[in-house]
RNA sequence: GGCCCCGUUGUGUAGUGGCCUAGCACGCCGCCCUCUCAAGGCGGUAGCGCGGGUUCGAAUCCCGUCGGGGCUACCA
């Protein structure tokens, strides 16, 4: 690690002019590390803390991390916190936070230590966690900066960067603001006292150590090992500007402060965060403070024609966690899917294992994986099939109430029904139906047991049975036939019978091989006859077995069903 | 442009110099079952990005190259 602990010869503001930006009463840092003193805790326990910033938009890379983050506290018996980053005042959305809150619960996702918009009462004594209620806090740290030297205050405009900038582009240089470009590193302090004076609105940057060029940062990464970049010769920005107010930091000088006073010992998280290990690093030794391990994990990716990129809240609607929770993937799977993703040896194991299991960060790939909701379904499916009847209705009955009130509504009229349409070849079978992925698989597949769901078939030249070459004239019959003569039997074989016999009195051919023979000579197979019963009955050329969808409805249904044809 | 991360069938992975004729799961295709569709059973398809080395032997080590991703903000 490279290290900055250099003896200012630069420039130095008068410790009384560093004072005088900031309140008189402002604590010293002093403060701040007695009222957040170093946690006791079992050896071996990780700190941990999901971050995410409340731009109204819940990212499923957001589940995924503060997933892995819990699971690695929850094991070592540490902490697993959540802090919420609102330090982007212009991309804040109202409600967000609520947004954040509803995710996290449907994920199951509780920090042990949180600010109370996420989940009440889970005040660790560490808060506050959120960074907009922090403003002293970093003043304070700002202020130690500045009084030795290793930040300096800054009034380069936004033409003035843009400047810089664009000169440093048509030298072919690197961009950046750093020494040899910066427009107030060293100047005198009483050109910095004079704006000052003058009320000019200024930014509070952090000093980058003195590098030779090309000097370079090395650390280990939980995850990675041994990881190498260029170390940093950006002084970046760590106050945002004088003229806001709650005067914010920027994530940088938050993730200093924030993570070393609320005592995290373990930061995970994506990625893009790589490069800017060696800043931080360099501020961390600036503060003072005792680092951080790094687990940087591979973001979650979609594919594309000709590659993959990362999943984008802007196009992929699979990249919100509302989209999940709108279209009722049970958590459990998601989880699971997403458990899956993160150490492959948790895919191999039952969902129920799978989700108690503990995820290993040195077990984490580096690739980035992509997002499969076929395979998502997959396992979803399966897991659905695991629930009892009873199980799945009051799932589907909670997920409906917001999404689907309709279908709410009609499971509340006959809830015993619901529980009978459910069980439909998944009571007492081997291997139960797998038609639900996600509960607003309910309505489609379902959806026909029940009066106020399903839409009568009223035409006997309706396409459905056009698809199976029937013509309706023998639809209208075959139909009128069963009408009229139809024995509700209990036994499966019984019920067929009469369907066989049916479709002999209409001339079907009793097989689809003996059709196949002789396509002239029928007007379709006992398969065409099943399927207009099928159509009649459910709306639908797919559906459970027809004999418990006739049981289910009951006879008089079965019966006002065929007669609705004509 | 500079710097960083990554690269095993369509997807997720196993694999750390000989157990690899590259395993598993999902998908896809076919068959069976069958009143349809799912489910289930059986079988099949397809991969070490590419090029050089090192070695008796490389998916595994080295170099290069290409491709994808990220960072380069008073966004996180």
């Amino acid at each position: 690690m490279t290290s900055g602990t250099t003896t200012p010869v630069h420039p130095v503001l008068p410790r009384k002019v560093v004072d005088s930006l900031f309140p008189a009463d402002l604590p010293e840092v002093e403060h701040w590390e007695s009222l957040y003193p170093p946690r006791t805790l079992p050896d071996g326990a990780h700190v941990t803390r999901f971050a995410p910033s409340p731009t109204g938009y819940v990212h499923i890379g957001g589940v995924y991390t503060a997933m892995i983050c819990q699971s690695v506290s929850r094991e070592s018996d540490g902490v697993f916190i959540t802090r919420v980053e609102d330090t982007d005042t212009a991309r804040e959305v109202a409600g967000a936070l609520e947004q954040f809150a509803r995710a996290f619960d449907y994920f199951g996702l509780h920090p042990d230590e949180t600010d109370p918009a996420v989940e009440p009462g889970k005040d660790g004594g560490y808060g506050p966690y959120r960074q907009s209620q922090r403003e002293r806090i970093y003043a304070s740290h700002a202020r130690e900066l500045l009084r030795q030297g290793r930040a300096y205050v800054d009034f380069a405009t936004k033409q003035q960067l843009a400047d810089i900038t664009a000169r440093q582009q048509a030298a072919k240089i690197a961009p950046g603001y750093y020494a040899g470009w910066s427009l107030w590193r060293d100047r005198p302090a009483e050109d910095v006292v004079a704006e000052l004076e003058a009320g000019t609105p200024y930014v509070v940057r952090f000093r980058a150590p003195d590098l030779e060029p090309g000097a370079r940062t090395v650390w280990t990464d939980v995850i990675r090992g041994r990881l190498e970049h260029e170390a940093n010769r950006n002084d970046v920005v760590i106050l945002k500007s004088s003229d806001t107010s709650p005067r914010l930091p920027t994530y940088h000088f938050a993730h200093a402060v924030d993570d070393h006073l609320m005592r995290v010992d373990l930061v995970i998280r994506a990625e893009e965060w790589i490069s800017s290990v060696p800043l931080h690093l360099q501020l961390f030794d600036a503060l003072g403070f005792e680092t951080p391990a790094y687990a940087h994990i591979a973001p979650l990716m979609k594919q594309i024609p000709g590659g993959k990129r990362k999943l984008s809240k802007r196009k992929d609607v699979e990249a919100g966690v509302d989209f999940y929770i709108e279209q009722g993937y049970p958590a459990a799977g998601v989880l699971y899917y997403l458990r899956g993703l993160a150490n492959g040896r948790l895919a191999e194991l039952p969902l129920p294992e799978a989700l108690v299991a503990p995820i290993r960060l040195e077990d984490c790939g580096v690739a980035g994986p992509l997002v499969d909701l076929v395979k998502l379904e997959d396992i979803t499916a399966d897991h659905i099939a695991t629930l009892s009847s009873e199980e799945v209705v009051d799932a589907v009955r909670t997920w409906a109430t917001t999404y689907d009130p309709q279908v709410a509504q009609a499971l509340d009229a006959d809830r015993e029904l619901a529980v009978r349409a459910v069980s439909v070849e998944r009571v007492g079978v081997e291997n139960p139906r797998k038609d639900l992925h996600k509960w607003s698989d309910f309505r489609t597949a379902y959806g026909f047991f029940f009066p106020q769901l399903f839409e009568p078939v009223t035409d006997a030249a309706d396409e459905r049975f056009a698809g199976l070459g029937v013509d309706a004239d023998v639809v209208r019959l075959v139909l009128a036939d069963l009408a009229d003569t139809y024995r509700p039997d209990g036994d499966a074989d019984a019920w067929f019978a009469q369907i066989r016999e049916l479709a002999a009195r209409h001339g079907f051919a009793s097989s689809a091989k003996e059709l196949k023979k002789n396509p002239q000579a029928y007007p379709g197979s006992i398969r065409e006859a099943s399927q207009i019963v099928r159509i009649t009955l459910t709306g639908s050329t797919r559906s459970p077995n027809l004999h418990d969808v006739a049981m289910t409805l009951g006879p008089d249904e079965v019966v006002r069903r065929l007669r609705s044809v004509r």
